[in-house]
DNA sequence: CTATTATGTATAAGAATCTTATGTATATTT
DNA sequence: AAATATACATAAGATTCTTATACATAATAG
């Protein structure tokens, strides 16, 4: 009974994208264990995204499923850590995760900011 | 019995960008109807984002529920078009949510493009 | 010292958004 | 004459997320 009330309200723009995020981390850090991605993504956004473990773990336990994510659990201070790395099908599926994140970027910009109209 | 089979499965990034993208459009534009929008998206996406109808009919009639557009129906060569366009608060919340598609861009490169670690 | 907060994982119920599949109808092109 | 393009609409199911719990230990605050 701690975990006090907080209200987060992510912006729906922020679905979907989950994965991607996990992944990306866990090319860049080695392995990760799902905490620490929590306070490392809210960090990095300025606490802008704080990720709920109601949507953290089911998404880390499905891309394990899906053979994305291998498992490994240790214990640090008489506490359980799942760290969690990229298996070799994961890296090679990261690269298109980020490409599509690249386009879909692009994609977006392109239609918030569009190309001024020339005037002659 | 028309409609051909269209499998177009975008990106899961886009899932929760259609209403900024539509009521971005109708700031742009001054108004459109359902078909126009998306024609207009897949043409700046360059083919890469296709809208499907049931997601934008839907989409449009919780906007116009919301009071942040307006409808307005017409006849054009017997065929039926319901335009659509901003309200005031319509246009007041479009501005929250591009800010808000900004600073998403802005996290999601930060997270996916880290500034590179300073090496002593 | 005891209550809260932080660290750590997990799942279930319900909301929100989307895909897929239809349905209806007219205009245009093949 | 048939297929495609234009134009709206909704329902069933999938996916992803929020909110609310649940359990457990470590550290900090009052």
């Amino acid at each position: 009974m701690s975990r006090k009330y907080k209200k987060m309200k992510n912006s729906q723009l922020y679905k979907g994208s989950l994965n991607t995020i996990i992944m990306k981390l866990l090319e860049e850090n080695g392995k990760m264990y799902g905490y620490e991605i929590t306070q490392k993504v809210k960090a990095i956004t300025q606490g802008e995204l704080n990720i709920t473990e109601g949507a953290l773990y089911p998404a880390l336990h499905k891309l394990e499923a899906e053979g994305l994510l291998d498992v490994e659990i240790e214990k640090v201070d008489n506490r359980m850590r799942k760290y969690y790395k990229l298996t070799e099908t994961g890296q090679k599926e990261n690269v298109n995760r980020l490409s599509e994140l690249e386009d879909f970027i692009r994609n977006m910009q392109s239609l918030v900011n569009p190309s001024p109209k020339l005037e002659f």
